[in-house]
RNA sequence: GCCCUGAUGGUGGAAUUGGUAGACACGCAGGACUUAAAAUCCUGUAAUCAUUGCGAUUGUACGGGUUCAAGUCCCGUUCGGGGCACCA
């Protein structure tokens, strides 16, 4: 009988659709298990084949759990906000609904065919109105919260309010970006706008002058993860400084949460690490260094308080608020022009040119503990918005400072024994103190700690910790994102009433920016509140709909609230995630930040919403090429290819087969190969190959849809898990397919005779036994540690094992379907109807092994001579050492192999191995 | 520059606490079936030498070390992948 897997892939979708197979509710009593994958931004190319393989992983694991009698949350969604939509709207006037809904459609058609056990009817789409509603409600939340530093949670602006009202902020402990300090009479003399400009600068979504990245080619402000290295992650366009009026989230204000966080929860070392970089915690002091004359204090942070006996001069950002301060009327002139050029440059300038520029200010600062005069330099090199914008400068000890104090010929005073700082400065935190008074004679740790203590002690300065994180910036001059629920009074941001949300997304003439250069949403009209208020005309960046997507998940059509407490006491929490690490530093900071907001406020119960993440590698493209020979139309077989001048050409992989290439299809792939002719190895044409993205122009882009078509589903998630581990990136090879293909063909055999369905009901021989039992204990504990490539093997072990022992006992083929339904779901569902079950397979309990089974009579004992295995030795299992040493010594082969010297040491290892040294 | 990862046959990969390196596949070669092809099945397949059989030597990026025994542990080096990067 064939494997049709065609028709039986078909019956069975269609029934798991009729049956609501994979839909699941709140059962209190049943243990739940929350299994997702981070949803797709549905693209107009539709899905390759490197897609799913996290979406498969996440399906075995979520089927394996059910079977073990969990109560499963398995969802998915589309992440359907984004750029190329906005952009295809653009280049065509095709509305980025209608793009959206089309890639939607595609994904799903495209998904459906893999056979997922997605729960659908709980689908979330975050351009719809239904689900932005919660992503518009959670900024509200946000404007009406502070973050108290002392309680170390968000709190309601009310309760600073009434702080402000008491004792105004000096005693306030909260996370801000305020300058001004005030008392409570201050407070109540002020008028409601300066009062609400003041909360700005408290609230956790603030609108302020920020320094931001601006994105000319997109028309767009990007937050930090969006850019790297002076270009944006999207489309590598350059990317520049500006000033702009933005709302931002207070981010930093988690900082130490969002890094504590980490050691709670199970992710990769890799992953944390990446985390930790983007945080940047960094550990140190903030010292004041007076002015010379004036009265005026600079404030520094440094994590080296110890090397202080060797600052030689300091250095400001240009941008600092001391610089017009400290600048004397002789270098005005200097730093002006100075000023002026740190202007010109952009970002990426100073990222790829880095040659020391800087000016003197004319001034002069003591330092608090020696006591010198040091110069004040102003310099590009130090950054404005890290620490306080001013550094004290220990040239022997960093290497930034040592190549300004060469170039500015400033003195070097090295501060740790032995150190030559001649040629570069010593940055290691390691060696014996000295030029450094109080702290000579000591380690630097010891110095670092000595020197925190007496700065405190003295009231130079104070212990303080530095984030690099910075608050997200939260403004996009798009169209096709959430619009903020935000409208302008007399220039001041107010929030919609929660009754008011939706606040849905306008139509607009045209998707470019106004002619005005105001954002898309400032073509549409009416975009005012009915008492004619203006709306914001920014819209919400990428990460905002994805920042809470999996509490909907929970409840997704509830419309009173984000997440109800019943759903979200159930579902707590995601047991696992899986998806790419490209999100490292975006998505899974801003939805980590989004819950432990939403924690703080009492919607839900758990601080951290991820609590294992597996990483699924990429797959790669495999590509092939052909060699033509320059100046010709005449291609060259692989082999032949060095004896000529030769130019490799990208084929595509799809008239490739085994590296062969099918020469009709390509005469017929392009007009210009119609007449090519080739120089064969053996009548044939051999391509090179090669491992690279996969991508439409290296034509190595394989779609599932062709796979399944071809092979089916089960196969193509087999293929898929049989690739190797699934952390790890790996090319995409059509051709060893076939492997798997084949144990499915052989799987299904063992349950025929001819055309017959053929089992018989039993009791299983030993040897069936220990066969379907190593099977379910090697399967079981692969699945928990994500190994699936090994089951598989253990999978194809088994069958090939039950195969010889013509097996075709009825309870070992059902434990064999089982354990084999969560990988190849259709086929074993077939075969679980026609073993006589009804209902799915789904819910067939994931069987459990007896080690009774496994246990081994005898044991196959390699026996080594120096550590080489010279032959083994069948023993009994239960045979003790003395014996299998004896048994060992006295084997003829033993005494060939020894020839009569005597023996050193033999090292007999129960049930592994001897080692016998002469 | 700093941090994290990784390196095993022609290819993807396996080896769970140090105990027969190369499981399971792909590919390749040979054979069976067939008029032929496809499909299927069987055998071989790390390298070198030997080959009539027995076998021997080398081998997990490279160089050292620990151990009766190292892909696995330790020290150093090279290369690949990822992250951070004038973050004081």
């Amino acid at each position: 009988m064939d494997y049709k897997f065609s028709e039986i892939e078909k019956k069975w979708q269609k029934y798991w659709v009729e049956n609501a197979t994979y839909k699941v509710k709140e059962d209190s009593s049943k243990k739940k298990f929350y299994v997702l994958d981070m949803f797709p931004y549905p693209s107009g190319a539709g899905l390759h084949v490197g897609h799913p393989l996290g979406y498969i992983a996440s399906d075995i694991f979520a089927r394996y759990k059910r079977q073990q009698g969990f109560n499963v949350l398995h969802p998915m969604g589309y992440d359907s906000y984004g750029l190329p939509a906005e952009q295809y709207a653009i280049q065509t006037g095709q509305h980025p609904a209608v793009t959206t809904a089309k890639n939607i459609a595609r994904y799903r058609e495209q998904l459906d065919k893999i056979g997922f056990c997605f729960d659908w009817s709980r689908e979330v789409r975050t351009c719809e109105p239904n689900y932005y509603k919660w992503t518009q409600w959670a900024f509200i939340k946000m404007f009406n919260s502070y973050y108290d530093n002392d309680a170390n949670k968000a709190l309601p602006i009310e309760e600073l309010i009434a702080k402000f009202e008491k004792d105004g902020n000096t005693n306030v402990n909260a996370a801000n970006n305020c300058t001004v300090k005030f008392s409570a009479s201050d407070w109540k003399s002020y008028s409601e706008k300066e009062k609400e400009q003041i909360l700005l600068a408290y609230r956790i979504a603030y609108l302020a002058d920020t320094k931001v990245n601006f994105c000319p080619a997109l028309g767009c402000v990007l937050a930090n993860d969006e850019i790297s290295e002076g270009v944006s992650v999207r489309g590598g366009y350059p990317v520049e400084q500006r000033v702009m009026r933005q709302w931002s989230l207070r981010v930093s204000a988690y900082a130490q949460r969002l890094l504590d966080g980490l050691d709670k929860i199970d992710w990769s070392d890799a992953l944390k690490e990446t985390q930790k970089n983007w945080i940047g915690r960094s550990e140190g002091a903030e010292m004041d260094f007076a002015v010379k004359g004036q009265d005026l204090k600079l404030k520094i942070f440094t994590t080296r308080c110890d090397t202080i006996h060797g600052v030689t001069f300091m250095v400001l950002a240009p941008e600092s608020e001391y610089v017009a301060k400290v600048t004397t009327a002789d270098q005005k002139a200097a730093v002006d022009d100075y000023l002026a050029q740190v202007k010109r440059r952009t970002e990426r300038e100073r990222i790829s040119d880095r040659r020391v520029s800087g000016v003197f200010s004319g001034s002069y600062a003591i330092n608090p503990i020696t006591e010198k005069e040091i110069p004040i330099y102003i310099s590009d090199y130090v950054l404005a918005g890290y620490g306080t914008g001013a550094i004290m400068a220990v040239p022997a000890h960093d290497s930034r400072d040592y190549a300004f104090a060469k170039h500015f010929n400033l003195p070097i005073i090295p501060l740790i024994e032995g150190a030559d700082v001649s040629e570069e400065s010593f940055d290691a935190k390691e060696g014996i103190m000295m030029n450094s008074g109080f702290l000579n004679g000591l380690t630097v740790k010891e110095a670092l700690k000595t020197a925190k203590k007496y700065i405190k002690e003295k009231g130079i300065g104070e212990v303080k910790v530095n984030y690099r994180l910075r608050d997200a910036i939260f403004s996009r001059q798009r169209y096709w994102g959430e619009p903020f629920p935000v409208y302008y009074k007399d220039g001041m941001p107010h929030m919609l009433d929660e009754s008011k949300l939706p606040l849905e997304l306008p139509e607009v003439s045209d998707f470019k920016p106004t002619e005005s250069g105001e954002p898309p949403l400032g073509h549409a009209e009416n975009w005012c509140t009915p008492e004619g208020y203006p709306y914001e005309l920014n819209t919400m960046p990428g990460f905002a709909g994805s920042s809470a997507y999996y509490l909907r998940y929970m409840d997704p059509t509830n419309d009173k609230a984000l997440v109800s407490k019943e759903a979200n006491q159930y579902w707590k929490s995601v047991d696992l995630y899986v998806g790419g690490t490209e999100h490292a530093t975006g998505h899974l900071i801003y939805s980590r930040f989004w819950n432990k907001f939403l924690f703080d406020l009492g919607i839900v119960c758990e601080d951290e919403p991820f609590r294992k993440l597996i990483n699924q590698g990429m797959i790669q493209g495999r590509s092939n090429f052909v060699y033509r020979i320059k100046d010709t139309n005449t291609f060259v077989s692989l082999g032949l290819k060095k004896d000529y001048d030769v130019t490799p050409i990208h084929v595509d992989v799809n008239i490739v087969n085994n590296d062969i290439l099918d020469i009709e299809a390509f005469k017929a792939w392009r007009p210009e190969f119609e007449t090519a002719e080739f120089i064969l190895e053996d009548g044939k044409y051999v391509c090179g190959w090669a491992v690279e993205k996969m991508s439409k122009s290296m034509f190595n882009v394989v779609n599932p849809d062709d796979i399944v078509d071809k092979y089916g589903a089960d196969t193509l998630r087999l293929y898929e898990m049989f690739l190797g581990p699934i952390e790890q990136s790996k090319p995409w090879d059509t051709k060893g397919i076939d492997g798997v293909n084949r144990f499915l063909k052989k799987f299904w055999g063992m349950f025929f005779t001819g055309d017959n369905f053929d089992v018989v009901k039993a009791e299983p021989t030993a040897e069936e036994q220990k066969s379907i039992h190593k099977l379910i204990k090697k399967v079981t504990g692969d699945v928990e540690t994500f190994s699936y490539n090994t089951s598989i093997a253990a999978f194809m072990i088994c069958a090939n094992e039950l195969t010889s022992l013509k097996c075709k006992n009825a309870e070992v083929l059902t434990k064999f379907v089982t354990v084999l339904a969560p990988f190849a779901p259709h086929i074993c569902e077939e075969l679980y109807h026609l073993l006589g079950n009804t209902g799915s397979v789904c819910d067939a309990q994931w069987p459990s092994y007896d080690e009774k089974f496994l246990v081994e009579s005898s044991v196959k004992y390699p026996i080594s001579f120096n550590g080489k295995v010279r032959f083994t030795l069948e023993l009994p299992a239960d045979m003790d050492k003395a014996d299998v040493e004896k048994t060992a010594l006295a084997n003829d082969q033993t005494i060939k192999l020894l020839d009569g010297k005597p023996t050193k040491k033999v090292i007999v290892v129960p049930g592994k191995i001897v080692n016998i040294v002469f």
